[in-house]
DNA sequence: CAAAATTTTAAAAAATCATTTAACTTTTTT
DNA sequence: AAAAAAGTTAAATGATTTTTTAAAATTTTG
């Protein structure tokens, strides 16, 4: 039916609603009176589709990591030079993570706490060692064109340098006395430093 | 009296374990009852010293922002030449966050909610706009010692590179699969890495 | 040492919050 | 269209959590 695709059903809008409030707040700090009230539907619904708040959160826990997580192994993953790939990930990664600036601090902080059962299943180490990145760094150190580098710190400092502002976006706005479109221009700002700065370290030698 | 030296006095206890708590859980994860349990002490006591859970949870977080953003401005005022002042930086604020590795999520997460009124009060931007630091990244830049780099952006740059690590250890460890000893060590080759790279960025034009 | 002030306690009260229930409405199936 | 199924609601329940109370214990002061 054409009705369905136009609007959203109730077990989504108590989803999309929930997602908002759990990356606006975390788990502790989001209601369900919330979550009920964000969606526009009565309380008892969100039991009647998620059976509990707890497992409704954990769906969305993993969406949400899994997104984070698998957009850089994606970027990780692309068959183009490694300088090339490089500025492409810095580029593409801050475009996603200023389109979705809750979602870092919302996955790390939630990570802390509860041992998420899910996560201890992925095979996160194989994703990471056996990416193209992976492969590429070998290479290039073995021709002497790059210093060698562990994937993992690489991916440390890819994510430190483009995460970490956005996980301090309320301190940087204060610090540097920056509306939200200064905000975003320092964001912007970055693309050009951070690649700079990774590949100057990976010829320095 | 020497007994007082000695022993903390309950306000002490209990401020101790709210603090351990509050880094521990968060404001909403947290709960009073298990403060007084971990301080030893009645429930009741918590408001009896301090009024209230909030006015506890504001007490502590001044006290850790302050100290989590005060100790890399202390080290922004060192006046020791710029390359070997940030490797100073990197050398000992790594240490200052392994030891304190609960404090950047805890601050970071939680200035991401409220509108922590003591935060605005702070003049954060003159303290960094009139740190040493910034005064020689102008002279060295003039002198055409290095690229000209804005000290928000080389604060961002270093706490980028120091504290995301930090803050996704449960996901370091599980991508690179690394026990205790081997997270530390990660963060300890960061020492040489971090300011290695920015100076490789600053001088490469 | 006795009165006053401070500190501590157990228990109650008040408030918040997640979940369940049972009745009601709408939609789907036969 | 009647019966069954699915969706929705208001209200209640039960559990947790924060705050308050009032009395008891301890310490300090005159």
């Amino acid at each position: 039916m054409a009705k369905k695709e136009l609007t959203l059903d109730t077990e989504q809008k108590i989803k999309a609603a929930a997602k908002e409030v759990f990356l606006r707040n975390g788990f502790h700090g989001a209601k369900v009176k919330d979550i009920a009230e964000a969606a526009g539907v009565n309380i008892a619904l969100m039991n009647y589709y998620f059976r509990s708040k707890e497992q409704l959160f954990e769906m969305i826990f993993m969406e949400t990591f899994l997104s984070f997580f698998g957009r850089m192994i994606t970027l990780f993953n692309e068959e183009t030079p490694l300088e090339v790939k490089i500025w492409k990930i810095v580029d593409q990664y801050t475009d996603f993570v200023i389109e979705n600036p809750l979602m870092p601090v919302f996955v790390l902080s939630e990570l802390q706490k509860n041992e998420l059962t899910f996560f201890k299943q992925l095979n996160l180490p194989t994703l990471l060692m056996e990416s193209y990145m992976a492969k590429q760094l070998r290479e290039e150190a073995a021709l002497g064109n790059i210093r060698e580098v562990e994937p993992l710190q690489l991916l440390a400092t890819l994510m430190g340098n483009i995460v970490f502002p956005v996980i301090a976006r309320p301190m940087i706005k204060h610090i540097g006395g920056l509306d939200q479109e200064q905000y975003n221009q320092f964001l912007i700002d970055r693309k050009q430093i951070t690649p700079r700065m990774i590949m100057a370290f990976l010829r320095d030698r």
